[in-house]
DNA sequence: CAAAAGCCAATTAAAAATATCGGCATTTCA
DNA sequence: TGAAATGCCGATATTTTTAATTGGCTTTTG
C-alpha cells in the first residue's frame, strides 16, 4: 500500500509523510516506519529527513513491480528451506514441484508494475461516472 | 504428502496405515490423522476402520490435483477478507489485483495431478541409473 | 531552540501453523 | 470372546510467523 501511494503521488513536489500514509489507510505509523526502512535499503524509496521531510520512490512507477516489492518484504521467510533429513523421494518432487510454481507465481507478480496498477485504478473511477 | 503416498500406493490392495505414513515421511501420527481426517471429509481419501485399517485414495491419482488437496487443506484461512472499512480506491485494486493473481496461481495448481507429481518421480529415479 | 519529521533496536502481542493429549469406537484374529 | 491394532474426535498446547508497540535517538526547518 505504502508503495502504491508514493506511486499515485509520484509528480508532487513534496515528499509524502508517514504520517499521511499511515492514517490515509489506516496502518500503524509505527509500523509502516519498519516496512518504509526495508523498502529504502533495498532502493525502492529514498527518504528525506527533517522536519518538510518524507519519503518518495526512487524510481517512477513503470520501473516497480508488484514481485520487487513482495521480494523485499517477504523476502527472508520465503526461502523454503529443504530439509536434507526426513526427505523422501516423493517429498523431494513436492518441494520441486512447489519451488516451480512459486517461481512461476513470482515472475507473473513481476510483470505487474505500480503504473499498471494506477492505470486500473483511473479505469475503475472514470468506470463510475456512467452509473 | 500424505496424499501423494498413497497415491504412490494406489495399485495395493490393503489400506495404508497412519502410522506407516507418518514414520515414512517424518510426520507426527497425531498430527497427520487430523489431516486425513480433512480429507476424508472433503472426500479426497476414505478410511477403513479397525484392525488392519488403514486410507486409500478415494479416485484415482489422475483425478486428484495439487489445487484440490491445497484448498481442503489450506481452505478457511486463504480467503483474505477486504474489510470494507480501512477500504479507499487504491486499496481496493490493491486487493482485487492480489485476488486475481492467487485465483491464476490455484488454477495452475488445478493443472498438477498426483498421477503427474509420479510420473515425474518415476522419471527421476530413472535418471539415477545414467550417473 | 522547538517542533516536525525520519531512524533504529528491542520487545510484545496476535494470529496461524504445527503438534500433543486423553479417551472412545471399530474391527480382526488367536 | 477379549486383547491388540487400528481409526475417530474434541480439546489443548507449543512453535513460528506476522504485525504492532515502545523508548529514545537524529536531522532539518522556521
Amino acid at each position: 500500500m505504502a508503495i502504491l501511494e508514493l506511486a499515485s503521488r509520484y509528480s508532487e513536489k513534496a515528499p509524502v509523510r508517514i504520517k499521511d500514509i499511515s492514517e490515509r489507510h489506516g496502518i500503524p505509523n509505527r509500523f509502516l516506519v519498519q516496512i518504509l526502512l526495508q523498502l529504502k535499503g533495498a532502493g525502492l524509496v529514498i527518504s528525506i529527513r527533517g522536519a518538510s521531510g518524507g519519503y518518495r520512490l526512487a524510481h517512477s512507477p513503470k520501473e516497480i513491480t508488484l514481485g520487487q516489492v513482495m521480494s523485499i518484504v517477504d523476502g527472508h521467510s520465503s526461502q523454503l528451506h529443504q530439509n536434507s533429513e526426513n526427505s523422501t523421494p516423493l517429498s523431494a518432487i513436492l518441494f520441486s514441484t512447489w519451488t516451480m510454481m512459486l517461481e512461476r507465481h513470482q515472475s507473473q507478480l513481476h510483470k505487474i508494475t505500480f503504473a499498471d496498477l494506477l492505470e486500473q485504478a483511473a479505469g475503475q473511477s472514470e468506470a463510475m461516472y456512467y452509473i
